[in-house]
RNA sequence: CGGGGUGUAGCGCAGCUCGGUAGCGCGCUACGUUCGGGACGUAGAGGUCGUGGGUUCGAAUCCCGCCACCCCGACCA
């Protein structure tokens, strides 16, 4: 029964929200707006999490937790943050239930109000700086260089499994330094941070850029990014890092003792990645067969299935294959042996290629005999019988492979759909084939609105390793210094 | 908040126009035959038809209300 997805080409967003259901990734909860992750999604996320947490630990960074709560008083304190938050806050007014005395259920006991209202958190930046404030006096406690893994309530009108949930998890950081300079040293070296991490293990390309005064984080003096490309060619931001200045620092009062014996107040940074990976993960390389992962965030990186008519034929076959899952985990590869007889080999074949294991082994009486294996990649979907001696090593050096090709196959995309424009005309007419447009831009708020009123397109970021180069403006026609990135995007 | 759609077995759906005691496919259970690209046979199990009310001898079906979810837009990571 080849019970396929939808294609991409024909519906893009039901292929994605199919492909999470059918993979086992997630699925809509009974909140709206909420997602249940289940186990071969979660396990992807714990992946990506270790990956990034040895990062983060790497650059001296130490986690800590922070409460869910946060007074309601807290927000308001950093004029920017709350007007960028403040229409999306869950409220927390009520600290009891009782029973309804018609005896229809429960409800909120009007006698338990709350004093302060607390907000579920959005992001923790209030609730973290005013702890700051009493952990830092002099230079010495500097610089303070902290990250929690947490989840956050942000209540969108629209949600979009794993792109965009009411409640998602994340990690964000917090750190405080004794002068500007050192850190926007730390935004950027954070923004690099996620970079290698988008490039290295999700295999995805992305632009690093600064993003534009309308696109900044409430309450930042600069945004950083990482903007990825998805495959209908929509943008995609996979990460954020701010340089805060000194505006926490002021609104918590957070101040420390120079090595003159000044007080100054410190300089903030936070930066973070969400769920939201796991989105521009499936988005950045599956096909219509499914997923497809990259080894080093795969759960299951090697897939065995044993091809028997009777339990003596899988005795046999197992008598070989069990010492080759042995070496394969000695070497640090996760493999998956399907010796279950309630499907059949072809049925297992196309569950796995739906689930994005990246390399498959078969093995039948045949192969038993011969000494070989069928040995089949996820991502080009080619096999070939291969002799069984020496596998671990080829198998090594498969996923590796692999590993590199959809990075490539994704750069490839990126640059088949990144177009240089040069008139408004030309920019209009390309917008809507999709992709990123590389375009002049004069630089004011004004300009940027217009063209996302007329065309949808936003400016991704201003990418920091571009060229300088002279021109006009698509839209003004003034003069610029360095083309811009313009998309359509998530 | 606007526009569209959907709620019937675990999942996907038909039945509703024209009211008569609920059906199909997948999945599930048992047994047998199968097993190198989503097998087949036989026998089973499984449903307050989203919810509240109304009309009627009788409602999944007709009428009124409510709720939930999905998709498309406006807001955002």
């Amino acid at each position: 029964m080849a019970k396929a997805i939808p294609s991409r080409s024909e519906n893009y967003s039901e292929w994605y929200n199919e492909l999470i259901k059918r993979a086992d990734l997630a699925e809509n909860s009974a909140v709206r707006g909420c997602m249940v992750i289940k186990p071969y999604g979660f396990s992807i996320w714990e992946k990506m999490q270790r990956a990034l947490d040895d990062m983060f630990k790497e650059t001296g960074h130490s986690n800590a937790y922070f409460p869910l709560f946060i007074p309601k008083s807290f927000l308001s304190k950093e004029a920017s943050h709350v007007e960028g938050f403040a229409k999306e806050c869950a409220v927390v007014t009520h600290y009891r239930l009782k029973n309804a005395e018609d005896g229809s259920g429960v409800i909120v006991d009007p006698e338990a109000k709350l004093e302060e209202e607390l907000i579920v958190r959005p992001t923790s930046e209030t609730v973290i700086w005013s702890s700051y404030k009493n952990w830092i006096q002099s230079y010495r406690d500097l610089p303070l260089l902290i990250n929690q893994w947490a989840n956050v309530v942000r209540w969108e009108m629209r949600t979009r499994i794993f792109l965009r949930t009411s409640e998602f998890l994340w990690q964000e950081g917090h750190t405080a330094h004794s002068t500007a300079k050192e850190a926007m040293e730390e935004t950027t070296q954070m923004l690099n941070v996620y970079a290698t991490f988008a490039e290295e293990w999700m295999a995805m390309p992305v632009i690093r850029g600064t993003k534009t005064a309308n696109e900044r984080f409430a309450g930042a003096d600069d945004t950083l990014c990482i903007e990825a490309m998805m495959q209908d060619g929509k943008a995609l931001q996979a990460g954020t890092s701010h340089f805060l200045g000194q505006n926490f620092a002021k609104a918590f009062d957070v101040k420390f003792l120079t090595k003159d014996n000044q007080q100054d107040y410190v300089w903030g940074t936070s930066w973070g990645v969400s769920t939201r990976l796991m989105g521009a993960l499936i988005m950045a390389h599956s096909d219509d067969d499914g997923l497809v992962l990259p080894p080093k965030l795969a759960p299951i990186q090697v897939v065995i299935i044993p091809i028997f008519r009777n339990d003596e034929q899988l005795a046999q076959l197992s008598e070989k294959i069990n010492p080759l899952i042995k070496e394969l985990k000695k070497v640090g590869i996760s493999v998956k042996y399907d010796t279950s007889d309630a499907n059949k080999p072809g049925w297992k074949f196309a569950e796995y290629e739906l689930r994005g294991v990246p390399v498959r082994l078969a093995m039948g009486m045949r192969d038993f005999e011969n000494n070989t294996v069928e040995i089949a990649r996820r991502d080009l979907k080619t096999k070939e019988t291969i002799s069984a001696d020496g596998l671990v090593a080829h198998i090594q050096n498969l996923l590796e492979e692999i590993q590199v090709n959809i990075y490539n196959k994704a750069a490839q995309f990126r640059q088949e759909h990144t177009f240089r424009v040069d008139t408004y005309e030309a920019f209009k007419e390309q917008i809507e084939k999709g992709g990123f447009l590389m375009a002049h831009w004069d630089g004011t708020s004004e300009t940027e609105e217009a063209i996302k009123e007329e065309t949808k397109a936003t400016i991704r970021c201003i990418p920091l390793d571009a060229e300088l180069e002279e021109g006009t403006c698509i839209y003004s026609g003034k003069p610029s210094k360095q083309r811009v990135v313009f998309a359509r995007a998530y």
